[in-house]
DNA sequence: GTTAGGG
DNA sequence: CCCTAAC
């Protein structure tokens, strides 16, 4: 189980590396730690670039849509930087930006079925100041033998969680991997502080998730409590209001124990208003495979692979990858798996009777402040931990209370809404952030209500009290969830309409849960444009989907064996990652976002024409290997509807039809078509009918 | 997983 | 393009 980690690539230029990104991802190199780096970059970018200051790097970062609706390149003048931003997927890596200044990503692509263990997620667990670095005992760092202050090679192992400093600008990066779960992404939220500036106390609260190295295990013995009460915002300079304790190790010896005796430090998140945002960047879906050298080793042909989805046939996947960043969404709320906890822990009395689920007091508070001050904003919340099995509830009520028990929860973290947002793919990246940051804004801004979900159903009467509900069941906390639904009153124009509760998250693994409670994650998709497909007309195939047409990214992400960034993370336990909960009711999961509309062209209708009239109609799936077997975006299902529309395009006047004409030869062509293979079907119908006929006669 | 059909 | 029933 030894992990082996291997050195990482240099970073970008910006990120104080040696080769500059471009350049890398020239060469595929480049690897999935350097889009967190990137990102991050971004971010601290942003951060820099903010309020007041024109900031030239953001101003002078442009936005190239490549093909429209893969890639968006952020450049400045002598550090290329690049992320690219897609809205669906097939070999795509998408990147959201969520959050009040965070940033939620996602990267994922694939053409071939995932292999689950080559699948890893990474995570930006935290950043650090330098000097937090240098104030941080070896121990604490690593707590291996590896020089000192060395950040590109300190790397530890927890729990199946593998860790990685990386110097960054003037911060520490701490770069989690885990494997992803077979079927299951896993959620690991990229959370960076941002400010340089102020490390959190010792005492701060906020990091507490951070195991460190040294001391990374289960056991409690090492835990040291936390000051229970303590209110964030009174305790540092920095205002933190949203700070978030949580209690972590879910034995109920004490309300806030936590096994961690040290604290992280992160860097004091910008704030917006009054308070202080996390910049978070979830790449769960983030395969890096080739860079192990033992044993995983990704797909021959290096794509990264979803990790939503069970391999079945390829066409399966062509159908699921498709749907991408939003699809995916539907099945696992995914996202940043602890953005930010509240916390809600008990005083810890063995008595039982803990204390109430604090409002705004003590460690608690977290959560309500947080939550109270910006509106609910993250919705998730479930999570399957400890030994891959609780939920974010950490709650429990002791068994014998007479009466008037009270019910313990903790909400690991809720997820917002997502967003849609839109902008044109000329806007400067910085434009990007501001748009996201309004979408964001808005939706905190109050057009969020609570909902409660048991056992993935929607709690809808408020009347209830928990016990009739059943919440005050032990065996009920764990499919207790709470979710943020768009306030009916006050829905944000920005959020899709729909009444879909955003489930609540599942959240990261116990060994995982170091993310500190940040303010919660709104995603958004970004949608670009549509790529014209172009059909290569030899053999009716279909070159079209530009998505998947490897980006580079993608390639080099799985191709930069040479790059040493990522660490792979060897079998380890995978139920750590299965967090999504079982009674998980997809449908009601969150609003997912349609795909974009993607006209056929002349080309690909006259393939489609072509098949049909050789397969005949009723056989989608043929047609579709047949001739669209490279169009990823193209389902059977888009094609049966395709001749559906043909068929009645061919039937109605020229002058009722709409969008690119297709030629009438063509329509011709569907009509005889369709009409042939109408007639087939009917008669082979008849047969069967037919030969019972004969029976009954004879 | 596919197919068919309504929306 | 989505959704779902039916297989």
């Amino acid at each position: 189980m030894a992990t082996r980690f291997l050195p990482c690539p240099e970073l970008p230029d910006q990120l104080g590396g040696g080769r500059s990104f471009k350049k890398k991802h020239e060469e595929n190199k480049m690897c999935a730690f350097d889009l967190l780096a990137i990102v991050a970059g971004n971010l601290l970018l942003d951060k820099e670039s903010a309020p007041s200051s024109s900031n030239t790097t953001a101003d002078k970062n442009q936005c190239a849509a490549v093909n429209s609706n893969v890639k968006y390149e952020w450049q400045d003048e002598e550090k290329p930087l690049k992320v690219e931003a897609c809205d669906h997927g097939s070999a795509a890596r998408n990147f959201f930006v969520c959050g009040p200044s965070q940033v939620h990503g996602q990267g994922c692509s694939s053409k071939e079925p995932l292999v689950a263990q080559n699948n890893l997620n990474l995570r930006l667990a935290s950043a650090l100041t330098k000097s937090d670095w240098a104030g941080r005992s070896d121990a604490e760092k690593l707590g291996n033998d590896k020089s000192k202050n060395d950040m590109g090679t300190f790397a530890r192992k927890v729990e199946g969680v593998s860790s990685e400093y990386r110097e960054f600008g003037d911060c520490i990066l701490e770069v989690e991997t885990k494997r992803a779960v077979k079927d299951e992404p896993g959620r690991f939220g990229m959370v960076l502080g941002s400010n340089v500036a102020n490390a959190c106390s010792l005492e701060d609260p906020v990091v507490l998730d951070a195991k460190p190295p040294a001391l990374a295990s289960l056991d409690s013995s090492a835990k040291v409590p936390l000051c229970r009460n303590h209110i964030p915002n009174s305790s540092y300079p920095t205002n933190r209001d949203d700070v978030n304790v949580v209690s972590r190790d879910d034995d109920e010896n004490s309300g806030c124990s936590h096994p961690i005796t040290k604290k992280k430090f992160f860097r004091p998140a910008p704030r917006i208003g009054n308070r202080r945002i996390r910049k978070i960047m979830a790449s769960k879906y983030w395969k890096v495979a080739p860079r192990f050298k033992d044993g995983t080793v990704s797909n021959p042909d290096g794509d990264l692979k979803p990790v939503f989805r069970k391999r079945k046939n390829y066409y399966r996947q062509q159908r699921s990858e498709r749907l991408y960043p939003f699809k995916k969404r539907k099945h696992y709320a995914y996202s940043s798996p602890s953005n930010s906890y509240g916390g809600m822990s008990c005083n810890g009395d063995a008595s039982g009777s803990c204390s109430r689920m604090h409002g705004v007091t003590g460690a608690s508070s977290s959560f309500v402040a947080q939550h109270t001050s910006l509106q609910p904003r993250d919705s998730h919340g479930m999570r399957t931990f400890n030994g891959g099995a609780s939920s974010s509830f950490v709650g429990q009520r002791t068994s014998f209370q007479p009466r008037d028990c009270h019910v313990k929860l903790r909400i690991k973290s809720f997820r917002v809404p997502e967003l849609l947002v839109e902008i044109p793919e000329s806007s400067t990246v910085g434009s990007l952030k501001r748009t996201v940051m309004e979408a964001v804004t808005a939706i905190l801004g109050g057009g969020l209500r609570v909902g409660v979900l048991l056992q993935g159903k929607k709690v809808r009467d408020d009347n209830k009290t928990l016990l009739q509900t059943g919440i005050s069941h032990n065996n009920q906390l764990d499919s207790l969830g709470f979710c943020l639904e768009p306030n009916p009153s006050r829905t944000p124009p920005s959020l899709c309409p729909g009444d879909s509760p955003f489930l609540l998250q599942c959240d990261t693994p116990e060994p995982l849960s170091r993310c500190p409670p940040t303010a919660d994650v709104v995603c958004q998709g970004i949608c670009t444009g549509s790529p014209e497909p172009h059909v290569n007309n030899l053999g009716n195939y279909i070159e079209s989907d530009h998505d998947s047409a490897s980006s580079p990214a993608d390639t080099s992400m799985d191709k930069s064996t040479n790059s040493k960034a990522l660490v792979a993370v060897p079998a380890m336990n995978v139920e750590a990652l299965a967090v999504v909960p079982a009674h998980r009711n997809s449908k009601q999961s969150e609003i997912v976002q349609r795909r974009i509309r993607r006209p056929f062209s002349v080309a690909e209708v006259e393939a489609l024409v072509q098949a049909v009239e050789k397969l005949g109609t009723g056989r989608w799936r043929d047609v579709k290997l047949r001739a669209f077997d490279n169009a990823k975006h193209r389902t059977y299902v888009d094609l049966k509807d395709k001749w559906k529309t043909l068929v009645h395009t061919a039937r109605i006047s020229p002058q009722q039809r709409r969008g690119e004409p297709v030629p009438q030869e063509l329509l011709d062509r569907v009509l005889t078509t369709h009409a042939y293979w109408s007639q087939q079907q009917a008669s082979q119908q008849l047969k069967p009918q037919q030969q019972a006929e004969t029976c009954l006669l004879l």
